[in-house]
DNA sequence: GTCTATACTCTGATAGAC
DNA sequence: GTCTATCAGAGTATAGAC
C-alpha cells in the first residue's frame, strides 16, 4: 500500500538478495504451495524468523520475484527490431531467448509453473503488458509477411513456436538429458536446430 | 511389495476411478507437495479417511497417476509407422500428439509439473522406456534422411521439437488464451500452424 | 465401507530477549 | 538485526465406532 522505502543499509541489500536468490531457487523446484520457509531459511542461510524480518511474508516474497521477472523475460522480443532484415531479427530473437534459458533456467522454470498452475498471480500481467507487446510484434511480422520478405505464417502462433522451442531445453532439461544421455551439449545443439528450423520455415520458397 | 490384489468390487473400482480423477485434477493443478488430500477427497465427494481406505498414502495415488501415463502418452510416437511415407507419418504423429494436448490437459500438466521439478518419481521411466523409444525411432528418422526422403534435421531435437510445440498448447494454455483474445480456438490454429511449420522443415528444397 | 475423533508433524507467522 | 521460543492452523495418517 504505502510507497516502498528505498534507503537501505548494505547488509539489509545484501541479505535481500540472499532471500531471493534462494526462493528462487526452492519456488523454482517446489512451486508456490510446495515451497517452505524453512527450506528457503536454509538455502539462504538465515533463520526463518529473520527471513521474516526482510519480507512481511511467503506471499511478498514471491510476488517481489515475479515482478522482477516478466519484465527481463521479454527484453529480447522488445529487442525486434521493426527496421532491420526480416529473418535476421528472429532468427536473434531466436538466439536471446535461448541462450536466456541457458543462462536463467530457474527463472524459467518459476515462470513455467506459475502459468502451469493457472497463473493466479500473474494473471494481470499477461494479459496486460505480455498480450500489448505480442500484439505489437505481430504487427511487425505481418507488414514484413505483406512486403514479401518472409513466409505467410500465424505471427502470434509464431512466437508461441519460438516460447516453447526454447524454453522447452530450459523446463524439461531433466527429460532432454535423459534423452541425449552424456556427451551432449543440449543448448549448442538446439541452437543450430532452431536456426535450421526458422530458416526453413520462413525463407520464401521457390 | 506385495503383488496387489486384483478381485475388487464394482463399487471399489468406481471409487478408485473417482479418486483418481480427483487426484489428477489437485495434482495437475499444484504439483505433488503443494496438493493436499482435503482437496482430494473433496473433489472426489469423500471423507479424508475414506479416500485413505482405498490408496495406503498420498504419495500412492500419485504413484498410480504417473504410471499409468507415460505409456499413454507414447503412444502417438510408438504408432509412427516406419513403413509408412515419412513425412506423412510425422505430420500424423504431430496431429496424434496435439489431439492428445487437447483431449487430456490436465495430464500433460501433470507430466510437465514432474520433469519441471526434476522428475523426482519418473526418472528410471524415462531414463528407461522414454529413452528407448525415442532412440529407436530416431533411427527411423535417420534412415527416411539417408533414403534422401526428408530434409537431414537431427532426428532427437526433432522429436523434441514436437513435444515442445504441442504440449505448450496444453501446459501453457492460459497464457495462450490471455494472449490471443477471445474468438479463438487455439488447437485448431496450432494443427494448421504446426502442418505449415513441418511441412516446410522437413520438404525437400530445390 | 464409511464416518467421527484424534494423534502427530509441519508450516507460516509473531513475541520478546539479546 | 538476529536469535529462541512459541502459537495457531493445516497437513498426513490412524484408531475405532457403526
Amino acid at each position: 500500500m504505502s510507497p516502498i522505502a528505498q534507503p537501505r543499509s548494505r547488509i539489509q541489500q545484501k541479505n535481500r538478495e540472499v532471500i531471493l536468490d534462494a526462493a528462487l531457487e526452492v519456488f523454482s523446484l517446489h512451486g508456490f504451495r510446495g515451497a517452505t520457509l524453512d527450506q528457503i531459511a536454509e538455502v539462504a542461510g538465515l533463520s526463518k524468523p529473520n527471513l521474516l524480518y526482510y519480507f512481511p511474508s511467503k506471499e511478498a516474497v514471491h510476488k517481489v520475484l515475479l515482478t522482477g521477472l516478466l519484465d527481463t523475460w521479454l527484453d529480447p522480443l522488445r529487442a525486434m527490431d521493426p527496421k532491420g532484415e526480416p529473418l535476421r531479427e528472429i532468427l536473434g530473437y531466436v538466439r536471446r531467448k535461448l541462450d536466456l534459458a541457458r543462462d536463467y533456467p530457474r527463472e524459467s522454470r518459476l515462470f513455467a509453473g506459475e502459468i502451469l498452475q493457472g497463473a493466479p498471480r500473474m494473471r494481470e500481467a499477461i494479459e496486460g503488458d505480455l498480450r500489448a507487446l505480442v500484439t505489437d510484434k505481430a504487427r511487425v511480422l505481418i507488414r514484413w509477411m505483406d512486403e514479401g520478405r518472409i513466409t505467410r505464417v500465424d505471427p502470434v502462433h509464431l512466437i508461441f513456436s519460438i516460447w516453447a522451442l526454447t524454453q522447452h531445453y530450459a523446463d524439461f532439461d531433466v527429460q532432454v538429458r535423459a534423452v541425449l544421455g552424456p556427451g551432449h551439449d543440449p543448448f549448442a545443439e538446439a541452437g543450430r536446430f532452431l536456426e535450421t528450423l526458422f530458416t526453413r520455415l520462413l525463407s520464401l520458397g521457390p
